[in-house]
DNA sequence: CGACACTTTGAAGACGATCAACGCCGGTGG
DNA sequence: CCACCGGCGTTGATCGTCTTCAAAGTGTCG
């Protein structure tokens, strides 16, 4: 897992390509704060304030629904930021609730410091855009599987993910969130996931308590994803990914 | 519906904020060509070549999975961008299909273009970055509603979006495209749709082969969706806007 | 040990997908 | 002018999957 203690902070994607001088500069505006698990950073309605490099840790981002239900937009884990989307669209209020799931500290900016130095420096914006790009993108594939795919498969290919981009060993990681949480990140019910948990067995993935088995390696190519765009997210795991989700010539769509 | 012939250009979002020299310098790079219905931009694994910009018409973005079915990311309307995305991530190739579905007008830029510019220009690349991380963002919601309504609400709630983002006359108006293009677009199948349709005519929505009317502003609250972030899209229209998505303090999700 | 949150399992129900048939319309060709 | 066709949309019936409701099991922490 990416972490990002004040020691590593350097190493952000958000400020690659800036000089250490520049990174220094930026980094002095942050205020570092702690949240306890289950701690709010705010909730839906509040002004839009601050922006969030998460160092350690995970936030949920959910919504409720006014007969109770809550559906979770994203965990946002070490490393990534919350905040960037609804500042530079000006948003004034958040439209999502922002909870630590786990003991978490984030670093804080006011929200001028993002829109003046995304303008003074280039990079800093383009970074950004990357990053929010990308979780856009992720949004929509997973849309996509939403309709396409039965709750199994979907579970099997957020596993490989969660896999590849934590660098968790396929033969053998626990879970990072409690199965209700996955459950909710994936707009599926508790007992759907806990099925489909069970169900993957007959696949190759095993589940015993929070830990997970690739038990086969090779059956895992029944769930990858080719367009899972897990492929520029961590350069250092070519081989892993090779491993596990091999894009067949030709091949489109989740099989 | 915004348009985009060479003559407005000027006024796209992507260029805004820029001096009228720097709109000359970077749009005179750019090459206008027309494409009929039906016909390709690109197809999936298609190397990423191009920056487009959709003047007129609309393009379809869609895979396909290996069962034959159509799956459609995205409808892209005048005004709006294909590429950029890819682009910013250094993706080599193309993870869907870019097919008009209308006799369409665009300009096209090569990547390098945009990568240079929106270096150059931070304008240009925070404009880029609005436009992708909104479009991330109402990814995001939509999965949302795909976990959360049903598809009678997903489809009034589209329609609603439709009739303001479009500015049509809620009293009265044309689906811009094919019923089964929006069925697609929605992730549900055609039948489906139909039946949605029908369905619609108890809520205040009457739909007669390609018109639709909102025969009653009020009832569309209950399918109004405060989270659609209609809100800073289209500022010239708050009226409306306040006609038929007012959103209530403290009110969250999705009626 | 007991309280509580989390998870699993079972059974019933709702919803959308699928399969099938039909109606509608515009275009084509005889 | 009519017959035929194909694309598109509607409607009906059936089926599978996910949600919902209910109850029991597991784990942790005071």
């Amino acid at each position: 897992m990416q972490r990002a203690s004040p020691d590593n902070i350097r190493t952000l994607r958000l400020f690659s390509g800036l000089s250490e001088q520049e990174k220094d500069n930026l980094i002095q505006a942050g205020r570092t704060r702690r949240y306890a698990n289950r701690q709010y950073l705010f909730v839906y309605g509040d002004q839009v304030r601050l922006f969030h490099i998460v160092c350690d840790g995970a936030v949920q981002l959910f919504r409720e629904t006014p007969d109770g239900h809550e559906m979770t937009s994203d965990i946002i884990a070490a490393g990534d930021t919350i905040g960037g989307a609804e500042i530079l669209q000006s948003q004034a209020t958040h439209r999502f609730n922002a909870i630590a799931v786990k003991d978490t500290a984030a670093i804080e900016f006011p929200i001028a410091w993002l829109k003046e130095n995304s303008k003074r420096y280039s990079i800093l914006a383009l970074n950004l855009l990357t990053m929010l790009s990308r979780r856009g993108n992720t949004a929509m594939i997973e849309a996509e599987h939403k309709a396409t795919m039965t709750a199994p498969q979907q579970i099997a290919c957020f596993l490989e993910r969660l896999c590849i981009l934590h660098d968790y060993d396929p033969h053998g990681f626990d879970l990072p969130y409690s199965k209700t949480l996955i459950a909710s990140r994936l707009g599926m019910e508790i007992e759907t996931f806990s099925r489909g948990l069970a169900k993957l067995h007959e696949h190759g993935i095993t589940i015993r308590g929070a830990r997970v088995f690739f038990d086969d390696i090779e059956k895992m190519e029944n769930y990858a994803c080719s367009n899972c765009s897990i492929s520029d997210t961590c350069q250092e795991h070519e081989l892993l990914r090779g491993q596990l989700s091999r894009p067949k010539p030709g091949r489109v769509g989740c099989a």
